[in-house]
DNA sequence: AAGTGGTCTAGACCACGAT
DNA sequence: TCGTGGTCTAGACCACTTA
Protein backbone atom coordinates (compact mmCIF):
# COMPACT_ATOMS: atom_id res chain seq x y z
CA UNK A 1 0.00 0.00 0.00
CA UNK A 2 1.82 2.84 -1.31
CA UNK A 3 -0.97 5.16 0.26
CA UNK A 4 0.79 5.56 3.32
CA UNK A 5 3.07 7.89 2.08
CA UNK A 6 0.24 10.43 2.24
CA UNK A 7 0.23 9.74 6.30
CA UNK A 8 2.39 12.67 7.37
CA UNK A 9 -0.09 14.97 4.85
CA UNK A 10 -3.15 14.17 7.40
CA UNK A 11 -0.94 15.22 10.41
CA UNK A 12 -3.21 17.89 12.45
CA UNK A 13 -0.41 20.86 11.75
CA UNK A 14 -1.07 20.84 8.17
CA UNK A 15 -5.21 22.03 8.56
CA UNK A 16 -5.87 22.41 11.91
CA UNK A 17 -6.20 26.11 13.02
CA UNK A 18 -7.37 27.01 16.19
CA UNK A 19 -10.93 29.30 15.80
CA UNK A 20 -11.21 27.75 12.45
CA UNK A 21 -14.47 25.97 12.73
CA UNK A 22 -15.13 22.33 13.90
CA UNK A 23 -12.22 19.67 13.40
CA UNK A 24 -14.16 17.94 10.74
CA UNK A 25 -15.09 20.95 8.75
CA UNK A 26 -11.50 22.02 8.35
CA UNK A 27 -10.27 18.62 7.62
CA UNK A 28 -12.48 18.60 4.40
CA UNK A 29 -11.76 21.64 3.39
CA UNK A 30 -8.21 20.74 2.93
CA UNK A 31 -8.34 17.90 1.78
CA UNK A 32 -11.25 18.93 -0.79
CA UNK A 33 -8.85 21.88 -1.59
CA UNK A 34 -5.89 19.09 -2.12
CA UNK A 35 -8.10 16.83 -4.74
CA UNK A 36 -8.57 20.17 -6.51
CA UNK A 37 -5.31 21.30 -6.43
CA UNK A 38 -4.58 17.86 -8.14
CA UNK A 39 -1.71 17.22 -5.03
CA UNK A 40 -4.43 14.38 -4.41
CA UNK A 41 -4.54 13.01 -8.32
CA UNK A 42 -7.91 10.73 -9.28
CA UNK A 43 -7.63 7.24 -8.40
CA UNK A 44 -5.52 8.07 -5.17
CA UNK A 45 -6.17 5.57 -2.65
CA UNK A 46 -6.55 7.85 0.68
CA UNK A 47 -5.04 6.10 3.71
CA UNK A 48 -7.48 3.75 5.75
CA UNK A 49 -10.23 5.82 7.91
CA UNK A 50 -8.08 4.39 11.05
CA UNK A 51 -4.98 5.90 9.97
CA UNK A 52 -5.98 9.03 8.81
CA UNK A 53 -7.32 9.00 12.76
CA UNK A 54 -3.94 8.40 13.91
CA UNK A 55 -2.01 10.56 11.81
CA UNK A 56 -4.28 13.30 12.15
CA UNK A 57 -4.63 13.10 16.29
CA UNK A 58 -8.59 12.96 15.71
CA UNK A 59 -11.45 10.18 16.59
CA UNK A 60 -12.15 8.17 13.46
CA UNK A 61 -15.69 9.46 14.17
CA UNK A 62 -14.33 12.61 13.21
CA UNK A 63 -12.30 11.61 10.17
CA UNK A 64 -15.46 9.66 8.76
CA UNK A 65 -17.52 13.15 8.97
CA UNK A 66 -15.38 14.95 6.84
CA UNK A 67 -15.00 12.08 4.25
CA UNK A 68 -18.90 11.55 4.35
CA UNK A 69 -18.79 15.57 2.82
CA UNK A 70 -16.53 14.46 0.12
CA UNK A 71 -18.42 11.35 -0.47
CA UNK A 72 -21.52 13.86 -1.03
CA UNK A 73 -19.93 16.05 -3.25
CA UNK A 74 -19.06 13.34 -5.08
CA UNK A 75 -15.19 14.21 -4.68
CA UNK A 76 -14.52 10.54 -3.44
CA UNK A 77 -15.80 7.26 -3.70
CA UNK A 78 -16.43 4.55 -0.90
CA UNK A 79 -15.46 1.02 -1.28
CA UNK A 80 -16.46 -1.02 1.67
CA UNK A 81 -13.52 -3.39 2.41
CA UNK A 82 -11.11 -2.05 0.21
CA UNK A 83 -11.02 1.69 0.66
CA UNK A 84 -11.65 5.59 0.10
CA UNK A 85 -10.98 6.64 -3.53
CA UNK A 86 -10.16 10.16 -5.06
CA UNK A 87 -13.03 9.78 -7.53
CA UNK A 88 -11.80 10.18 -11.18
CA UNK A 89 -13.02 13.11 -13.24
CA UNK A 90 -12.47 13.89 -16.88
CA UNK A 91 -11.80 17.35 -17.25
CA UNK A 92 -14.84 18.48 -17.49
CA UNK A 93 -15.69 21.57 -19.50
CA UNK A 94 -18.67 22.55 -17.15
CA UNK A 95 -18.26 24.02 -13.87
CA UNK A 96 -18.96 21.37 -11.54
CA UNK A 97 -21.21 22.52 -8.08
CA UNK A 98 -21.32 20.76 -5.33
CA UNK A 99 -24.96 20.45 -4.22
CA UNK A 100 -24.18 20.11 -0.49
CA UNK A 101 -21.54 22.86 0.67
CA UNK A 102 -21.82 25.76 -1.46
CA UNK A 103 -19.48 28.34 -0.64
CA UNK A 104 -20.28 31.58 -2.22
CA UNK A 105 -20.33 32.29 -5.89
CA UNK A 106 -17.49 34.51 -5.42
CA UNK A 107 -15.54 32.12 -3.05
CA UNK A 108 -16.09 29.30 -5.54
CA UNK A 109 -15.63 31.20 -8.74
CA UNK A 110 -12.21 31.57 -7.27
CA UNK A 111 -11.44 28.22 -6.32
CA UNK A 112 -11.98 27.43 -9.82
CA UNK A 113 -9.49 29.41 -10.94
CA UNK A 114 -11.19 32.43 -12.52
CA UNK A 115 -11.46 35.64 -11.58
CA UNK A 116 -15.29 36.86 -10.11
CA UNK A 117 -16.97 40.18 -10.78
CA UNK A 118 -20.65 41.50 -10.15
CA UNK A 119 -22.85 43.76 -11.66
CA UNK A 120 -25.48 45.29 -9.62
CA UNK A 121 -28.42 45.76 -12.17
CA UNK A 122 -30.76 46.71 -9.05
CA UNK A 123 -30.84 47.30 -5.51
CA UNK A 124 -33.60 49.23 -3.02
CA UNK A 125 -36.24 48.90 -0.01
CA UNK A 126 -39.32 47.85 -1.94
CA UNK A 127 -42.84 46.99 -1.02
CA UNK A 128 -42.68 43.04 -0.63
CA UNK A 129 -44.21 40.03 -3.17
CA UNK A 130 -46.43 37.77 -1.82
CA UNK A 131 -43.97 35.02 -2.14
CA UNK A 132 -41.03 37.33 -0.07
CA UNK A 133 -43.52 38.06 2.23
CA UNK A 134 -44.68 33.78 3.25
CA UNK A 135 -41.10 32.83 2.67
CA UNK A 136 -39.43 35.42 4.60
CA UNK A 137 -41.99 35.64 7.60
CA UNK A 138 -42.46 39.35 6.92
CA UNK A 139 -44.70 40.61 9.11
CA UNK A 140 -47.56 43.48 7.54
CA UNK A 141 -46.02 46.54 6.33
CA UNK A 142 -42.52 45.38 6.54
CA UNK A 143 -40.29 46.29 3.37
CA UNK A 144 -37.91 44.05 1.51
CA UNK A 145 -34.44 44.88 0.77
CA UNK A 146 -34.00 43.48 -3.17
CA UNK A 147 -31.13 42.98 -5.02
CA UNK A 148 -30.21 42.15 -8.57
CA UNK A 149 -26.74 41.26 -9.69
CA UNK A 150 -25.45 39.79 -12.61
CA UNK A 151 -22.18 37.20 -11.92
CA UNK A 152 -19.75 36.72 -14.02
CA UNK A 153 -16.52 34.81 -14.18
CA UNK A 154 -13.55 35.66 -15.81
CA UNK A 155 -15.70 38.45 -17.48
CA UNK A 156 -18.29 36.03 -18.79
CA UNK A 157 -22.06 36.04 -17.67
CA UNK A 158 -22.14 33.15 -15.57
CA UNK A 159 -25.70 34.10 -13.78
CA UNK A 160 -28.51 36.40 -12.50
CA UNK A 161 -29.12 36.38 -8.98
CA UNK A 162 -32.22 38.14 -7.50
CA UNK A 163 -31.89 38.37 -3.28
CA UNK A 164 -34.64 39.39 -0.92
CA UNK A 165 -33.70 39.84 2.60
CA UNK A 166 -35.87 41.43 5.36
CA UNK A 167 -35.24 45.51 5.67
CA UNK A 168 -33.95 45.38 9.16
CA UNK A 169 -31.03 42.24 8.11
CA UNK A 170 -30.06 44.53 5.12
CA UNK A 171 -31.23 48.12 5.61
CA UNK A 172 -28.78 49.59 2.79
CA UNK A 173 -29.34 47.29 -0.13
CA UNK A 174 -27.04 49.82 -2.17
CA UNK A 175 -24.11 49.00 0.26
CA UNK A 176 -23.62 45.54 -1.25
CA UNK A 177 -21.11 45.99 -3.99
CA UNK A 178 -19.97 42.42 -4.22
CA UNK A 179 -20.19 40.01 -1.69
CA UNK A 180 -23.61 39.99 -0.05
CA UNK A 181 -22.33 37.38 2.47
CA UNK A 182 -19.58 39.70 3.10
CA UNK A 183 -22.00 42.53 4.39
CA UNK A 184 -23.90 39.62 6.45
CA UNK A 185 -20.89 38.14 8.11
CA UNK A 186 -20.08 41.89 9.05
CA UNK A 187 -23.74 42.52 10.89
CA UNK A 188 -22.87 39.24 12.11
CA UNK A 189 -25.97 37.32 10.88
CA UNK A 190 -24.53 35.50 8.25
CA UNK A 191 -27.11 32.27 7.47
CA UNK A 192 -25.87 28.89 8.51
CA UNK A 193 -28.28 26.67 6.42
CA UNK A 194 -30.38 26.91 3.46
CA UNK A 195 -33.30 24.48 1.74
CA UNK A 196 -32.71 24.95 -2.26
CA UNK A 197 -34.99 23.93 -5.35
CA UNK A 198 -33.64 23.02 -8.70
CA UNK A 199 -35.21 23.33 -11.85
CA UNK A 200 -35.25 24.33 -15.59
CA UNK A 201 -36.53 27.52 -17.14
CA UNK A 202 -36.48 29.32 -20.50
CA UNK A 203 -34.76 32.33 -20.53
CA UNK A 204 -36.82 35.36 -20.62
CA UNK A 205 -35.75 38.60 -23.07
CA UNK A 206 -34.07 40.09 -20.45
CA UNK A 207 -32.43 37.30 -18.83
CA UNK A 208 -31.65 35.91 -22.12
CA UNK A 209 -29.85 39.70 -22.82
CA UNK A 210 -27.84 40.03 -19.86
CA UNK A 211 -26.31 36.25 -20.11
CA UNK A 212 -25.64 36.78 -23.77
CA UNK A 213 -27.59 33.55 -24.80
CA UNK A 214 -30.23 32.92 -27.04
CA UNK A 215 -33.25 33.71 -25.78
CA UNK A 216 -35.40 31.02 -24.78
CA UNK A 217 -32.47 28.40 -23.85
CA UNK A 218 -33.02 26.61 -21.56
CA UNK A 219 -31.07 27.77 -18.15
CA UNK A 220 -30.89 26.00 -14.57
CA UNK A 221 -33.22 28.05 -11.57
CA UNK A 222 -31.78 27.74 -8.43
CA UNK A 223 -34.30 29.54 -5.78
CA UNK A 224 -32.42 29.06 -2.04
CA UNK A 225 -34.04 30.05 1.33
CA UNK A 226 -31.58 30.37 3.67
CA UNK A 227 -31.59 30.97 7.28
CA UNK A 228 -30.14 31.72 10.61
CA UNK A 229 -28.79 29.47 13.37
CA UNK A 230 -32.05 30.25 15.06
CA UNK A 231 -34.24 29.34 12.36
CA UNK A 232 -35.36 32.73 11.21
CA UNK A 233 -34.98 33.13 7.24
CA UNK A 234 -33.19 35.38 5.90
CA UNK A 235 -32.93 35.35 2.11
CA UNK A 236 -33.93 34.42 -0.67
CA UNK A 237 -32.36 33.95 -3.74
CA UNK A 238 -33.33 33.21 -7.46
CA UNK A 239 -30.62 32.81 -9.30
CA UNK A 240 -30.64 32.00 -12.86
CA UNK A 241 -27.43 29.98 -14.12
CA UNK A 242 -26.64 29.49 -17.80
CA UNK A 243 -26.76 25.44 -18.34
CA UNK A 244 -23.64 25.49 -20.55
CA UNK A 245 -21.77 26.48 -18.07
CA UNK A 246 -22.91 25.16 -14.89
CA UNK A 247 -24.15 21.71 -13.44
CA UNK A 248 -24.99 20.53 -9.97
CA UNK A 249 -23.12 17.36 -8.85
CA UNK A 250 -24.47 15.20 -5.43
CA UNK A 251 -24.08 12.00 -3.99
CA UNK A 252 -27.29 10.11 -4.05
CA UNK A 253 -27.44 6.93 -1.27
CA UNK A 254 -29.68 4.83 -2.31
CA UNK A 255 -32.74 3.12 -0.12
CA UNK A 256 -33.09 -0.67 -1.36
CA UNK A 257 -35.65 -0.95 0.93
CA UNK A 258 -36.03 -4.72 1.26
CA UNK A 259 -39.79 -4.14 2.82
CA UNK B 1 -43.83 21.75 26.12
CA UNK B 2 -46.48 19.39 24.09
CA UNK B 3 -44.34 17.73 21.96
CA UNK B 4 -43.92 14.92 24.82
CA UNK B 5 -46.93 13.48 23.55
CA UNK B 6 -45.36 12.92 20.67
CA UNK B 7 -42.66 10.11 22.63
CA UNK B 8 -44.83 7.22 22.21
CA UNK B 9 -44.50 7.59 18.55
CA UNK B 10 -40.82 6.82 19.03
CA UNK B 11 -40.86 3.83 20.20
CA UNK B 12 -38.84 1.37 18.55
CA UNK B 13 -41.73 -1.20 18.48
CA UNK B 14 -43.53 1.34 15.75
CA UNK B 15 -40.41 1.33 12.98
CA UNK B 16 -38.03 -0.97 14.12
CA UNK B 17 -37.82 -4.17 12.14
CA UNK B 18 -34.87 -7.11 12.47
CA UNK B 19 -33.40 -7.32 8.45
CA UNK B 20 -34.29 -4.37 7.39
CA UNK B 21 -31.25 -2.42 7.56
CA UNK B 22 -29.59 0.88 9.34
CA UNK B 23 -31.38 1.51 12.28
CA UNK B 24 -30.70 5.09 11.50
CA UNK B 25 -32.50 4.40 7.77
CA UNK B 26 -35.48 2.88 9.10
CA UNK B 27 -36.16 5.55 11.77
CA UNK B 28 -35.54 8.09 8.69
CA UNK B 29 -38.06 6.09 6.75
CA UNK B 30 -40.46 6.12 9.57
CA UNK B 31 -40.27 9.59 10.78
CA UNK B 32 -40.28 10.82 6.58
CA UNK B 33 -43.50 9.00 5.70
CA UNK B 34 -45.00 10.15 8.30
CA UNK B 35 -44.29 13.78 7.47
CA UNK B 36 -45.32 13.18 4.12
CA UNK B 37 -48.46 11.53 5.35
CA UNK B 38 -49.20 14.66 7.54
CA UNK B 39 -49.13 12.50 10.52
CA UNK B 40 -46.60 14.90 11.47
CA UNK B 41 -48.12 18.26 10.47
CA UNK B 42 -45.75 21.23 9.62
CA UNK B 43 -43.92 23.41 12.03
CA UNK B 44 -44.44 20.69 14.80
CA UNK B 45 -41.43 20.13 16.80
CA UNK B 46 -40.29 16.91 17.17
CA UNK B 47 -39.24 15.84 20.89
CA UNK B 48 -35.70 17.07 21.67
CA UNK B 49 -33.10 14.54 20.39
CA UNK B 50 -32.22 12.85 23.90
CA UNK B 51 -35.94 12.42 24.28
CA UNK B 52 -36.20 10.35 20.60
CA UNK B 53 -32.95 7.98 21.53
CA UNK B 54 -34.34 7.00 25.04
CA UNK B 55 -38.20 6.57 23.38
CA UNK B 56 -36.47 4.77 20.47
CA UNK B 57 -33.86 2.57 22.85
CA UNK B 58 -31.19 3.64 20.71
CA UNK B 59 -28.38 5.76 21.00
CA UNK B 60 -28.44 9.86 20.53
CA UNK B 61 -25.82 9.44 17.49
CA UNK B 62 -28.09 7.03 15.83
CA UNK B 63 -31.11 9.49 16.08
CA UNK B 64 -28.73 12.36 14.77
CA UNK B 65 -27.88 10.24 11.61
CA UNK B 66 -32.15 10.06 10.85
CA UNK B 67 -32.59 13.49 11.10
CA UNK B 68 -29.61 14.78 9.55
CA UNK B 69 -31.22 12.51 6.34
CA UNK B 70 -34.11 14.69 6.95
CA UNK B 71 -33.37 17.86 7.20
CA UNK B 72 -30.95 16.86 3.82
CA UNK B 73 -33.68 16.58 2.34
CA UNK B 74 -35.40 19.59 3.36
CA UNK B 75 -38.05 17.96 5.49
CA UNK B 76 -36.87 19.23 8.67
CA UNK B 77 -35.17 22.16 9.88
CA UNK B 78 -32.80 22.02 12.97
CA UNK B 79 -33.12 25.07 15.20
CA UNK B 80 -29.89 25.32 17.50
CA UNK B 81 -31.44 25.51 21.44
CA UNK B 82 -34.96 25.63 20.33
CA UNK B 83 -35.67 21.88 18.53
CA UNK B 84 -36.11 20.43 15.61
CA UNK B 85 -38.91 21.49 13.34
CA UNK B 86 -41.57 19.58 10.25
CA UNK B 87 -40.48 22.14 7.37
CA UNK B 88 -43.65 23.84 6.42
CA UNK B 89 -44.67 23.76 3.00
CA UNK B 90 -46.64 25.39 0.58
CA UNK B 91 -48.98 22.49 -0.67
CA UNK B 92 -46.65 22.50 -4.13
CA UNK B 93 -48.22 21.55 -7.27
CA UNK B 94 -44.85 20.70 -8.37
CA UNK B 95 -43.42 17.08 -7.17
CA UNK B 96 -40.49 18.14 -4.82
CA UNK B 97 -37.84 15.10 -5.12
CA UNK B 98 -35.07 15.08 -2.68
CA UNK B 99 -31.47 14.62 -4.09
CA UNK B 100 -29.88 12.99 -1.34
CA UNK B 101 -32.00 10.13 -0.77
CA UNK B 102 -33.85 8.58 -4.00
CA UNK B 103 -36.02 5.84 -4.18
CA UNK B 104 -36.93 4.32 -7.59
CA UNK B 105 -39.09 6.36 -9.98
CA UNK B 106 -41.95 3.39 -9.46
CA UNK B 107 -41.24 3.91 -5.31
CA UNK B 108 -41.20 7.76 -5.65
CA UNK B 109 -44.43 8.58 -7.31
CA UNK B 110 -46.36 5.93 -5.21
CA UNK B 111 -45.31 8.06 -2.43
CA UNK B 112 -47.09 10.89 -3.70
CA UNK B 113 -50.15 9.16 -4.51
CA UNK B 114 -50.19 9.00 -8.29
CA UNK B 115 -50.10 5.99 -10.19
CA UNK B 116 -46.71 5.09 -12.20
CA UNK B 117 -46.55 3.50 -15.28
CA UNK B 118 -43.61 2.75 -17.85
CA UNK B 119 -43.68 2.22 -21.83
CA UNK B 120 -40.24 0.84 -23.10
CA UNK B 121 -39.26 2.91 -25.96
CA UNK B 122 -36.36 0.62 -26.96
CA UNK B 123 -34.31 -2.07 -25.18
CA UNK B 124 -31.19 -4.39 -25.92
CA UNK B 125 -27.47 -4.77 -26.34
CA UNK B 126 -25.64 -2.76 -28.18
CA UNK B 127 -21.83 -1.34 -29.59
CA UNK B 128 -20.93 0.83 -26.96
CA UNK B 129 -20.76 4.89 -26.88
CA UNK B 130 -17.36 6.29 -25.97
CA UNK B 131 -19.10 7.78 -22.78
CA UNK B 132 -20.52 4.50 -22.51
CA UNK B 133 -17.17 2.82 -22.56
CA UNK B 134 -15.45 5.16 -20.01
CA UNK B 135 -18.37 5.70 -17.51
CA UNK B 136 -19.00 1.92 -17.30
CA UNK B 137 -15.29 1.08 -17.38
CA UNK B 138 -16.02 -1.39 -20.40
CA UNK B 139 -13.36 -3.42 -21.70
CA UNK B 140 -12.95 -3.39 -25.69
CA UNK B 141 -15.48 -5.87 -27.51
CA UNK B 142 -18.03 -5.73 -24.63
CA UNK B 143 -21.48 -4.48 -25.22
CA UNK B 144 -23.51 -2.95 -23.29
CA UNK B 145 -27.61 -3.13 -22.37
CA UNK B 146 -29.30 -0.24 -23.16
CA UNK B 147 -33.39 0.50 -22.35
CA UNK B 148 -35.26 3.95 -23.10
CA UNK B 149 -38.18 4.22 -20.96
CA UNK B 150 -40.82 6.87 -20.66
CA UNK B 151 -41.97 7.43 -16.92
CA UNK B 152 -45.26 8.57 -16.63
CA UNK B 153 -47.54 9.11 -13.28
CA UNK B 154 -51.59 9.11 -13.72
CA UNK B 155 -51.24 8.51 -17.05
CA UNK B 156 -49.54 11.98 -17.58
CA UNK B 157 -45.53 11.68 -19.52
CA UNK B 158 -42.96 12.68 -16.71
CA UNK B 159 -39.55 11.90 -17.76
CA UNK B 160 -37.76 10.18 -20.35
CA UNK B 161 -34.95 7.57 -19.26
CA UNK B 162 -32.09 6.43 -20.84
CA UNK B 163 -30.69 3.75 -18.87
CA UNK B 164 -27.21 2.10 -19.81
CA UNK B 165 -25.48 -0.84 -17.93
CA UNK B 166 -22.53 -3.76 -19.26
CA UNK B 167 -24.04 -6.57 -20.12
CA UNK B 168 -23.02 -9.14 -17.98
CA UNK B 169 -24.85 -7.14 -15.18
CA UNK B 170 -27.86 -7.07 -17.33
CA UNK B 171 -28.00 -9.90 -20.04
CA UNK B 172 -31.56 -9.57 -21.19
CA UNK B 173 -32.65 -5.85 -21.02
CA UNK B 174 -35.81 -7.28 -22.64
CA UNK B 175 -36.85 -8.57 -19.58
CA UNK B 176 -37.30 -5.03 -17.55
CA UNK B 177 -40.52 -4.73 -17.77
CA UNK B 178 -41.23 -1.79 -15.15
CA UNK B 179 -38.52 -1.44 -12.82
CA UNK B 180 -34.83 -1.69 -13.31
CA UNK B 181 -34.08 -2.22 -9.98
CA UNK B 182 -36.05 -5.03 -9.11
CA UNK B 183 -34.28 -7.15 -11.57
CA UNK B 184 -31.01 -5.66 -10.57
CA UNK B 185 -32.05 -6.49 -6.87
CA UNK B 186 -33.13 -10.25 -8.15
CA UNK B 187 -30.02 -11.20 -9.49
CA UNK B 188 -28.08 -9.64 -6.66
CA UNK B 189 -26.27 -6.38 -8.02
CA UNK B 190 -28.49 -3.47 -6.79
CA UNK B 191 -26.29 -0.35 -7.03
CA UNK B 192 -25.88 1.57 -3.11
CA UNK B 193 -24.76 4.29 -4.21
CA UNK B 194 -24.70 6.90 -7.00
CA UNK B 195 -23.44 10.53 -8.70
CA UNK B 196 -25.55 12.86 -10.33
CA UNK B 197 -25.27 15.78 -12.31
CA UNK B 198 -28.44 17.95 -12.88
CA UNK B 199 -28.75 20.57 -16.14
CA UNK B 200 -31.36 22.07 -18.23
CA UNK B 201 -31.36 21.29 -21.37
CA UNK B 202 -34.01 22.30 -24.68
CA UNK B 203 -36.31 19.14 -25.07
CA UNK B 204 -35.39 17.83 -28.56
CA UNK B 205 -37.59 17.02 -31.24
CA UNK B 206 -38.57 13.05 -30.03
CA UNK B 207 -38.48 13.73 -26.14
CA UNK B 208 -40.81 16.72 -26.25
CA UNK B 209 -43.33 14.39 -28.50
CA UNK B 210 -42.59 11.60 -25.81
CA UNK B 211 -43.04 14.23 -22.88
CA UNK B 212 -46.08 16.19 -24.55
CA UNK B 213 -44.37 19.82 -24.30
CA UNK B 214 -43.76 22.17 -26.41
CA UNK B 215 -40.25 21.52 -28.48
CA UNK B 216 -37.60 23.81 -27.42
CA UNK B 217 -38.91 23.60 -23.67
CA UNK B 218 -36.37 23.59 -20.61
CA UNK B 219 -36.15 20.65 -19.03
CA UNK B 220 -34.11 18.87 -15.82
CA UNK B 221 -31.46 16.26 -17.40
CA UNK B 222 -30.43 14.23 -14.58
CA UNK B 223 -27.48 11.93 -15.44
CA UNK B 224 -26.72 9.40 -12.91
CA UNK B 225 -23.54 6.78 -12.56
CA UNK B 226 -24.48 3.92 -10.26
CA UNK B 227 -22.01 2.35 -7.75
CA UNK B 228 -22.22 -0.97 -6.06
CA UNK B 229 -20.83 -1.84 -3.20
CA UNK B 230 -17.42 -2.87 -4.40
CA UNK B 231 -17.23 0.74 -6.34
CA UNK B 232 -17.27 -1.03 -9.35
CA UNK B 233 -19.83 1.26 -11.69
CA UNK B 234 -23.09 -0.79 -12.97
CA UNK B 235 -25.50 2.13 -14.11
CA UNK B 236 -25.48 4.94 -16.25
CA UNK B 237 -29.07 6.70 -16.67
CA UNK B 238 -29.66 10.01 -18.53
CA UNK B 239 -33.45 11.21 -17.47
CA UNK B 240 -34.87 14.28 -18.86
CA UNK B 241 -37.55 15.88 -16.64
CA UNK B 242 -40.13 17.92 -17.66
CA UNK B 243 -39.72 21.14 -15.55
CA UNK B 244 -43.15 21.96 -14.90
CA UNK B 245 -43.92 18.84 -13.09
CA UNK B 246 -40.81 18.41 -11.04
CA UNK B 247 -38.24 20.06 -8.76
CA UNK B 248 -35.35 18.78 -7.01
CA UNK B 249 -34.79 19.99 -3.37
CA UNK B 250 -31.57 19.67 -1.31
CA UNK B 251 -30.66 21.38 2.10
CA UNK B 252 -27.10 23.08 1.48
CA UNK B 253 -24.36 23.75 4.54
CA UNK B 254 -22.81 27.35 4.10
CA UNK B 255 -19.21 27.06 5.11
CA UNK B 256 -19.09 30.76 6.74
CA UNK B 257 -15.12 30.41 6.55
CA UNK B 258 -13.92 32.71 9.22
CA UNK B 259 -10.33 32.34 7.67
C1' DA C 1 -6.96 -14.24 7.73
C1' DA C 2 -6.31 -9.48 7.74
C1' DG C 3 -7.83 -5.05 6.67
C1' DT C 4 -11.52 -2.07 5.26
C1' DG C 5 -15.59 0.75 5.57
C1' DG C 6 -20.48 0.66 8.01
C1' DT C 7 -22.96 0.80 12.18
C1' DC C 8 -23.60 1.63 17.02
C1' DT C 9 -22.87 2.80 21.90
C1' DA C 10 -22.37 5.72 26.22
C1' DG C 11 -20.53 9.01 27.59
C1' DA C 12 -18.58 14.29 27.50
C1' DC C 13 -18.21 19.40 26.78
C1' DC C 14 -19.55 23.54 24.13
C1' DA C 15 -22.37 27.59 22.32
C1' DC C 16 -26.56 29.02 21.88
C1' DG C 17 -31.78 30.08 22.66
C1' DA C 18 -35.42 30.49 25.73
C1' DT C 19 -36.93 31.98 30.26
C1' DT D 1 -30.16 29.04 34.46
C1' DC D 2 -31.52 25.23 31.86
C1' DG D 3 -32.45 22.67 27.76
C1' DT D 4 -31.17 22.43 23.03
C1' DG D 5 -28.57 21.06 19.09
C1' DG D 6 -23.32 20.72 17.61
C1' DT D 7 -19.02 18.55 18.25
C1' DC D 8 -15.95 15.00 19.80
C1' DT D 9 -14.01 10.81 21.96
C1' DA D 10 -12.61 5.77 22.54
C1' DG D 11 -14.06 2.06 22.14
C1' DA D 12 -16.93 -2.23 19.85
C1' DC D 13 -18.86 -5.55 16.39
C1' DC D 14 -20.29 -6.60 11.62
C1' DA D 15 -20.02 -7.50 6.52
C1' DC D 16 -17.29 -7.08 3.03
C1' DT D 17 -12.99 -7.18 -0.12
C1' DT D 18 -8.53 -8.68 -0.82
C1' DA D 19 -5.13 -11.84 -0.92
Amino acid sequence: MDSEKLIPFFRSSNWLQAGQGPRYIQLHRYIAQSIRDKQLASDTRLPGEREIAEAADVSRVTVRKAIDLLANEGLVIRKRGSGNYVRATSEPKILEQSLSSLSSFTEHTKLRGMVPSSQVIEAGLYTPTPLEISTLGLISGALVARIIRLRCGDGIPMAVETSSLPADILPNPADVKTSLYDVLRHNNCAPTRAIQKIGAVNASVSNAELLEVPQGSAVLQIDRTAYLDSGRPIEFTSGIYRSDLYEFISELRLSNDKG
